[in-house]
RNA sequence: GCGGGCAUAGUUUAAUGGCAAAACUCCUGUUUUCCAAACAGGUAUCGUCGGUUCGAUUCCGUCUGCCCGCUCCA
């Protein structure tokens, strides 16, 4: 599924992201704290408009979402009954010798018993003959140590059940020696806290591994107390947190990230499937209209055989980063798992009334899930470009530029007076800076050339520079240059048409 | 968590067991009529802690972080 294609993109960005203060390592004067980072000035503007774009588009311009925001540490039990608590456990056993790992519930062993006595142990991954892997493993073990007598048949057992004195005495199965296992560790996803004063098991509680189960947990508080009807959706943004065990590719799987997470209810007997491809159409031209190119995306659809328990179909929309194509926006038809667990675990029913059908339902729900940092990674992949410019001179110069589109740029347009000791310049260029400012993010800049501030806004990605120069104040009309980044070509635009400009492709 | 590589200015990279260099960036000033101009000045306890040594950024060990491969990613 991965791939890996120009490395050296990916430290580029890595290198830009800091020199520009889109993104910087946490807490870096202290070494840094892997799987976590800061966002600096542009990278906060970047990601704020990621994030208002999607809560615009998907709450405030629709009739059928609503949003919330629930608390990032919840009850424990809502870990328990969503499957977390036991689901994000996998206990994993290392081969010392070997390097391998195993989960330790796919890892079966077994006495070998001849005559009552044991004399050793045998051991096997799981496969569809596991049972007989032993009972061949175990024949082995007795010829090899030339024993005599009658072979009972084995009886396998998980590695998870090993007592501590038969752990060592298990062979790899990788050297089929004994010796070399660890006992199984216990790796949980959830970020542990106390909650209260006391520090004990009962004070345990955990930093959400995600926020959809916020909302289903206000599934009803959000129906009861607003005029919601089927199918409608809840949406919400916010951090989680996993304690991954490997953080990698920079902030693509962080140990804090950023979610953006709405489930959609529709009735039981709703065509999920149609209404789940809906959902993965809307997606897509999401990520389009914030200016992922379709070179870049494509689809992964979960196979059956490999779904979780819970979900009837997951679509993946996939992304190509420079490390490879990797998942981007998750959405899943998760059935009614949700509601149900809840509802039996809380005691509480989770059901709407069908005026239809004169009879109680527990909605199913399509859940498309999305990470900002991720997306924030993409536009950054996606926009970044190396150009060969050549000058009136005929030299070639490299021009870094990033292409975000307009309406999640870090700064919309920048403000440059063409000389900074001109008076009559810088005191336009300031009055046109005051007026954009009150309903747009942009920059005033006077300092150094000209073609070096546009060098740098092509490094922050600003899509639009006005300059403020001679015509402007000599000639009739009050036009500036607006010099357009992609194209680097200029022409002269009035104020009221630089607004229109504006309002027509930031929204 | 395992194995391999790496760590020098904001960035990218040099050199060196004895005063640490360059380019670009950034900041200050002069200058400048449209694509990284010029000039002057400024910016580093060489990732951490410890060892060897008269002396360590350099050699050795520890830790941390980054990259690659495993593993993991309900």
């Amino acid at each position: 599924m991965s791939s890996t294609e120009t490395p050296h993109l990916m430290e580029s960005l890595v290198s830009l992201a800091k020199r520009r203060g889109f993104v910087y390592p946490s807490s870096e004067i202290y070494g840094g704290l892997n799987g976590f980072f800061d966002y600096g000035p542009l990278g906060v503007e970047l990601k704020r408009n990621i994030r208002d774009c999607w809560w615009r588009d998907m709450v405030q311009r629709r009739d059928d979402i609503v949003g919330i925001e629930t608390s990032i540490i919840m009850h424990p039990k809502v870990w328990e009954a969503s499957g977390h608590v036991a689901g994000f456990t996998d206990p994993l056993v290392d081969c010392k010798v070997s390097k391998q790992r195993y989960r330790a519930d796919q890892l079966f062993f077994a006495a070998v018993v001849v005559d009552n006595n044991t004399i050793g142990y045998v051991s096997a991954l799981e496969s569809e003959n596991t049972v007989g892997e032993l009972q061949t493993a175990a024949e082995q073990l007795k010829r090899k140590k030339a024993v005599q007598g009658t072979l009972a048949a084995v009886q396998p057992k998980e590695f998870t059940e090993a007592t501590a004195e038969e752990i060592p005495l298990i062979p790899s199965p990788a050297t089929g020696e004994p010796g070399s296992l660890t006992p199984p560790r216990a790796f949980n996803m959830m970020f542990e806290t106390n909650v209260g004063a006391m520090r004990d098991a009962s004070s345990v509680a955990y930093l959400r591994p995600e926020t959809a189960q916020g909302m289903f947990v206000d599934f009803k508080n959000v129906s009861d107390t607003t005029r919601v009807k089927l199918p409608f959706g809840i949406a919400q943004i916010g951090k989680s947190f996993r304690n991954e065990i490997t953080p990698r590719n920079f902030i693509f799987r962080s140990r804090e990230f950023e979610q953006m997470e709405m489930e959609y209810f529709i009735h039981e007997d709703a065509d999920w499937a149609q209404c789940h491809e809906e959902w993965i159409v809307w997606c897509e031209n999401w990520l389009r209209s914030i200016g992922l190119p379709d070179s870049h995306l494509s689809r992964y659809t979960h196979p059956k055989e490999k779904l979780a328990f819970y979900s009837r179909g997951t679509v993946d929309i996939m992304f190509k980063y420079p490390f490879g194509v990797q998942e981007l926006w998750g959405i899943a038809a998760r059935g009614n798992y949700d509601l149900t667990q809840h509802a039996n675990a809380s005691g509480k029913p989770q059901e709407l009334f069908d005026e239809a059908t004169k009879k109680k339902i527990v909605p199913h729900v399509i859940e498309p899930a999305v990470g900002v940092d991720r997306i924030l990674l993409a536009v950054l992949a996606a926009g970044y470009a190396e150009e060969d410019v050549t000058d009136d001179k005929g030299n070639v110069e490299k021009r870094t530029v990033l292409r975000f589109s307009p309406r999640i740029a870090p700064v919309k347009v920048a403000i440059l007076p063409l000389l900074k000791n001109k008076e009559q310049l810088t005191n336009r260029a300031k009055d046109l800076y005051t007026k954009l400012r009150r309903n747009y993010a942009v920059q005033y800049d006077d300092g150094g050339a000209i073609g070096k501030r546009y060098r740098r806004q092509d490094e922050a990605g600003t899509p639009w520079c006005v300059t403020i120069d001679f015509e402007t104040i000599e000639k009739p009309g009050d036009t500036f240059t607006l010099r357009e980044r992609d194209s680097m070509q200029q022409r002269r635009i009035t104020e009221a048409e630089l607004f229109a400009l504006l309002a027509e492709h930031v929204y």
